[in-house]
RNA sequence: GGGUCGUUAGCUCAGCUGGUAGAGCAGCGGACUUUUAAUCCGUUGGUCGGGAGUUCGAAUCUCCCACGACCUACCA
């Protein structure tokens, strides 16, 4: 790090820079670039950092884009920019330029009687990429556009590589993943979707925040993955000389800070799993968890319907939102309905109650279907088979789906009424899990019996079933309060609320495999 | 994992049934003092993703490989 430092900056002053071995990626173009930076540094060009601008782009529209010519022409508004120049147009004696910083864009009009011949002569070697900094005065043009009559400028920074074409600009999907800084720079939808993410992210902090949930880090590195059914990352601590693994949930250790007084708690962090990749899924994602004691399953499903429809306002100023042509409205009540309903109302004949809980007629109805299963896996894992073969994709408009099979459940509390019924529910929106809650289990005899269980489909050669978690039990031997909780997926969310098809399109930098 | 499609200049794309690789933008040189993807004249730029094969001759046909997209199966 020391040495890296110290060598760029030894890069960034000796002129004898411009000698160095060049990328292999090299062409005409870069080199035309490195020439001329070559020949700035002999004018004494070095990366300057003292140039300070006191205006940005969109503020200067919104204060005097409306105003008219002569109104603007006598008020004489002095104005100071920087950013990445984006366009240049040369005409001779007189030139323009638009100017882009993280609050948009402005023109700006280099001429030879207001900057002097020279200052406009460096202009035009200037390139499309470059960063500058410009002071003048603002005018409008003949067709009206609101532009700086620059007075003085100066390069900030040189561009050695070209940017995509100004029409066009950067299309392929491959580059805008692996190039992220190139796809932000050239596509405005870009800038934005990151911007709802941004806000998105907010908006459910400041909402706990109102309602007195604590923030909370806990660790991403783990001794035993928990809380969630997922094949986790392996690593190694080596001077503990110990394999951890990357957090696949963070619910364990926050339900630890539920057994330590901390009543309602929440986090927003990246969960890591180890499966596949797809629009969907991406190996790391982020994920809210949050927990709230003295309340049920039926609290946190009411409190993450408010949460998103919070977020949606915050984010976009509305709860209706287009997804890949379909009209997703966050503003009503979500619909409620239970595993065993929402399968009958989507199979394709009548199944009685009894049916749906007769492990040989469910076995029966997904081989009809052709989805295979484990021979061994019991009346609720093929419940669940079933439903998400014949339901899952039909849930458009946001639907909670309660009472799942305490048996494909393991961290849930059970019904009082039905032993084999967990209080749990899921959240889906267009076909895709968004969120998933339940009553927390805080029966310690019950829970380990249910690691138990899980234990021993892992020793039958599941990679996703959990781990048996002593300490985790131990710590609910002190007494967990009865608790509810939930976690939400934020990519998902901030897809949807984007309009995005793919999960790589709303994380800046998603996982690729190296270019050869 | 399986299937389909794609990869040509810095970017966006043409390139037919095999016959010396093209355009626009960007770049470079020139003209132009209110342009708007500025315009006009001239011009540079390519290991056609990589490798092998068929052929007198391959961007083009065949095979293998890499990367990506979409569909499909699974985890959120």
């Amino acid at each position: 790090m020391q040495e890296g430092k110290k060598r760029a900056q030894n890069e960034a002053n000796a002129p004898a820079a411009a000698e160095a071995a060049p990328a292999q990626d090299e062409n005409k173009i870069i080199a035309e670039r490195r020439a001329k930076l070559a020949k700035l540094r002999e004018e004494g060009f070095s990366y300057p950092n003292d140039f300070a601008r006191d205006q940005m782009a969109e503020k200067l529209d919104a204060a005097y884009g409306e105003l008219a010519a002569d109104e603007l022409e006598s008020r004489q508004v002095k104005a100071t920019i920087a950013g990445r120049l984006m366009l240049k147009r040369v005409m001779g004696k007189a030139s323009f330029g638009v100017v882009q910083d993280h609050t948009g864009r402005i023109q700006i009009y280099v001429s030879d009687d207001q900057t002097g011949k020279d200052q406009h002569a460096a202009y035009k070697h200037w390139d499309i990429g470059d960063i500058i900094g410009a002071s003048g005065v603002l005018f409008k043009t003949r067709t009206g556009e609101l532009t700086l009559r620059v007075t003085a400028l100066r390069l900030l920074s040189k561009s050695l590589r070209p940017l995509p074409e100004k029409w066009h600009g950067l299309t392929d999907v491959e580059q805008r993943y692996r190039q992220r800084h190139i796809d932000l720079l050239m596509n405005e939808h870009s800038r934005w979707t990151f911007a709802v993410r941004s806000r998105v992210v907010q908006g459910l902090r400041d909402f706990m925040a109102t309602t007195n949930y604590l923030e909370v880090e806990t660790p991403m590195l783990q001794p035993i993955p928990g809380g969630a059914t997922a094949r986790p990352f392996r690593t190694h601590h080596n001077a503990l000389d110990m394999d951890l693994y990357l957090r696949i949930a963070p619910e364990l250790y926050l339900k630890r800070l539920v057994v330590g007084g901390i009543e309602k708690v929440y986090e927003i962090n990246r969960n890591f799993r180890n499966e596949g990749i797809s629009t969907k899924h991406n190996p790391e994602f982020t994920m809210m968890e949050v927990y709230c004691a003295y309340t049920n399953f039926t609290y946190m499903m009411s409190l993450v319907e408010v949460l998103i429809r919070h977020a949606a306002q915050s984010a976009l100023g509305t709860t209706s939102v287009t997804y890949q042509g379909r009209t997703l409205d966050f503003g009503k009540p979500f619909a409620r309905i239970s595993m065993s309903e929402a399968i009958r109302k989507y199979a394709p004949e009548y199944w009685s109650n009894a049916q749906l809980h007769d492990r040989h007629f469910l076995a029966g109805k997904l081989t009809e279907h052709g989805v295979e299963f484990d021979a061994g896996a019991g009346w609720g894992a093929l419940h669940l088979m079933l439903f998400e073969t014949l339901v899952e994709k039909n849930l458009v408009e946001p639907t909670f789906i309660v009472d799942f099979p305490a048996e494909v459940s393991p961290l849930s509390r059970r019904y009082d009424r039905n032993p084999e019924v967990a209080e749990r529910f899921e959240l889906f929106i267009d076909g895709k899990e968004i969120a998933n809650g339940f009553s927390e289990l805080n029966d310690p005899e019950d829970q380990a019996a249910r690691f138990r269980e899980q234990a021993r489909l892992k020793d039958a050669g599941d990679q996703e079933a959990m781990y048996y978690d002593d300490d985790y039990v131990r710590a609910l031997e002190y007494g967990l309060p009865p608790t509810s909780g939930a976690g939400i997926g934020i990519d998902r969310l901030v897809m949807l609320f984007t309009d995005s098809p793919s999960i790589r399109d709303v994380i800046y930098f998603p996982h690729m495999r190296p270019e050869s």
